[in-house]
DNA sequence: CACACGCTAATTTTT
DNA sequence: TTAGCGTGTG
């Protein structure tokens, strides 16, 4: 296979064909920018005789990995294959090689946002911290915050402010426990394959050396850290290829530096920059409201997209009185659009701003009949009997796992309480030896009562013993053997006393049993810690293989979007203090939040439609509302009929007694509507 | 130590 | 409003 360069405008063909140094591409939305990327990737290989091996792709989510993946391999011959993978994938391999510099041991845990509130939870429960000065969650918040920044414990330390005080000692004692427990977490992934690269720059290299063209995407979603890891990486040859967009940065709050885009020029001096204005997703009419919306930041890099498809249809802008009818009105407009217009049901996004808000629309779509495809929302991983069962691979692979230790040492129930739990960890510190030692070791203490004793000491020999046959035998008998052993099952069906939460939660166990059982088939020569690693770093975003299902409405968050593309969105709950969030305005993020909207609105190629509730009901209070004030800063003329300047009070009025006549109304209302029934525009591929 | 009831926080986004 | 957690009782 190969790639045809002739198909690339001037601007994509100087970023594809661009030679060795440093080059930034301003990438706007619908710019080809994964194109130009795998491109150029292509270029490199078959082009500029770079090895394919000699490349290293970082992206930012796994689902974006896995597409360039994808792209890539349709157009390099079969054989040695560039790397692409997330910053934490790759951080992860060369921790697997070189921990041990960094006082960790192989085998190393990595702990999700639960594990770590547990860490802190603990640290605050036994030292002496202020609660109400700052309670676990703000505390961890904060303190990924500052680890993206790379702030050390002692500058908190240094700080005079009681709260930097006290997150100083939390950070502290944190690390100090994660490091007992021989665990890291996301931020640690980054911070410990920089610290390699500063202390042990021999070890770093010679894992890097490989690497003589590096490209990043989503560069705006960099934070300090990667950032710098980046400069570490192509210290050698400069040869740094970073694609973003500054519109599109939707993780400050997760500590990316979108700065890191203009720092660019200035830490790589001489550095070739190409901007992609051309648009080729979306109708001028999307474009216009998307460039109206944006243009209100004031900390952006000036730029316009530009459309090249004709106006197409105008947006729709939906009403209704409450929340359930919003939905209602959201898939009567969807079905009638795929009957009237066949359009298939995976042209259609429903998006929102964050997860709860599925609900309602999944319940609308289900009335109508419409299947639909749930983009992340509760995830399985986490998940309170996928993490109880997890906790017991976690444990034979890193008996230090204190997390995971008390997670599961008395669930299944097997009579070793609080008290003795309380026990064993004052007695672990005091003898400064690691838990999982005494354990096995119990009845030699007069601290424990005989049966106590016995429990702890038989728990102890039995992840020994499933640590020997998980080396051996394969991973999914051995699980299974180990969940029958301890009554899991039982123990899960216990915890629920209704029909549907007991299904449901078995469900999920004998998925998990299915999901170990397929990854060691597939896998035949991974370990234990590869499933585990796995686990870790992929997120709902990556369900499975892309199966080949029944087409589907997909429904998601606007983050969860983020580079994808549908004919058809709606942009559901498009009111003040949903959308843009209330939270969120009040830490003053709006303009963080209009790139949201931003980011939303350029994912429809063909129709954009959003929708209002006059009332919302929250906490069981109704509460009026407001158009979102991203979509009034749309200039009306864009939209068919009511617009959100003042479709609140042209809102339809549906009597909810004759809720099936009226539906019925509004379907022969839309029918009519001179604006809908334009027919769709052609396909501008 | 197990269970039940009542209180409180949740409603931002994810590697 | 509801789910998850904590406290108190048996």
């Amino acid at each position: 296979m190969s790639f045809d360069s002739n198909t690339l405008n001037p601007e994509q063909r100087e970023a594809v064909t661009h030679g060795a140094g440093p080059l930034l591409v301003l990438a706007g939305a619908g710019s080809g920018k994964t194109r130009v990327i795998a491109a150029r990737i292509a270029h490199l290989v078959l082009r500029a005789g770079v090895p394919a091996g000699a490349i290293l792709a970082v992206t930012f989510t796994n689902k974006a990995a896995r597409e360039m993946n994808g792209r890539v391999a349709a157009m390099l011959p079969r054989g040695e294959a560039p790397t692409i993978c997330t910053f934490h994938a790759f951080g992860v391999k060369l921790l697997r090689a070189h921990i041990e510099r960094l006082g960790y041991r192989r085998g190393f845990a990595i702990f999700d946002t639960q594990d770590q509130l547990s860490v802190v939870r603990n640290l605050m429960e036994e030292g002496d911290f202020d609660n109400l000065l700052l309670n676990p969650k703000e505390a961890l918040f904060l303190l990924m915050q500052a680890k993206g920044k790379g702030v050390p414990a002692a500058d908190l330390l240094a700080n005079t402010a009681p709260r930097e005080q006290m997150l100083g000692r939390i950070m502290t004692g944190y690390q100090a426990a994660l490091q007992r427990m021989n665990a890291v977490d996301f931020e640690d992934i980054l911070i410990l394959s920089l610290r390699l690269c500063l202390e042990h720059p021999e070890a770093a290299a010679g894992f890097f050396a490989r690497y003589r063209q590096v490209l990043v995407d989503e560069y705006q979603d960099t934070n300090q850290t990667q950032y710098d890891l980046l400069r570490h990486l192509v210290a050698a040859h400069r040869n740094l290829c970073v694609v973003g967009d500054d519109d599109q940065s939707i993780y400050g709050w997760r500590g990316a530096a979108p700065g890191n885009i203009l720092e660019f020029e200035r830490d790589f001096p001489g550095a070739r920059v190409v901007r992609l204005e051309q648009n080729y997703r979306s109708t001028d009419t999307i474009l216009a409201a998307a460039n109206q919306v944006i243009r209100n930041n004031t900390r952006r890099k000036e730029k316009r997209l530009r459309g090249n498809q004709g106006p197409g249809k105008p947006i729709a802008w939906l009403v209704a009185e409450d929340e359930q009818e919003e939905m209602e009105r959201v898939a009567t407009h969807l079905k009638l659009a795929h009957l009237r217009d066949g359009a298939a049901l995976s042209d259609f996004a429903v998006l929102y701003r964050s997860n709860h808000q599925s609900r309602a629309i999944e319940e609308a779509l289900r009335g109508e009949g419409i299947p639909y495809q749930l983009v992340g929302g509760t995830r399985f991983y986490e998940r309170k009997e996928v993490k109880d069962a997890l906790a017991y691979l976690r444990l034979v692979e890193n008996p230090a796992d204190e997390v995971s230790l008390y997670r599961v040492l008395n669930y299944p129930r097997r009579g070793i309480g609080q008290a003795s739990q309380l026990k064993l960890a004052e007695y672990a510190a005091h003898q400064g030896r690691p838990v999982h030692e005494l354990l096995r070791e119990a009845g030699q203490y007069g601290e424990f009562t005989g049966a106590v004793a016995t429990a702890m000491e038989r728990f102890g020999e039995m992840l020994e013993r499933y640590r020997g046959r998980f080396a051996a035998e394969p991973m999914g008998t051995v699980f299974r053997a180990l969940l029958a052993e301890i009554g899991f099952h039982r123990a899960v069906e216990k915890e629920h006393d209704d029909a549907k939460g007991r299904d449901r939660a078995v469900q999920l166990v004998l998925e998990l049993e299915l999901a170990v059982d397929q990854y060691g088939r597939n896998n035949p020569a991974a370990a234990l810690k590869d499933y585990l690693e796995r686990v870790a770093l992929f997120t709902h975003l990556d369900n499975e293989e892309p199966e080949q299902r029944l087409p589907m409405v997909t429904l998601t968050t606007v983050h969860a979007a983020k580079g994808l593309e549908f004919p058809t969105v709606y942009i559901i709950n498009a009111a003040e203090e949903v959308f843009p969030n209330r939270r969120a305005l009040a830490g003053g993020e709006e303009e963080e939040e209009r790139r949201l909207f931003y980011v939303a609105v350029t994912r429809a190629r063909r129709q954009l439609v959003m929708s209002f509730a006059k009332v919302r009901r929250r906490f069981g209070q109704e509460l009026k509302q407001k158009p979102s004030r991203f979509a009034r800063e749309i200039d009306p003329g864009l939209f068919a009929g009511d617009s959100p300047q003042g479709g609140a009070a042209q809102a339809v009025k549906v009597d909810k007694t004759r809720e099936a006549k009226s539906r019925f109304f509004n379907q022969i209302k839309m029918l009519g509507d001179p604006a809908d029934a334009k027919p769709a525009l052609p396909a501008a591929d």
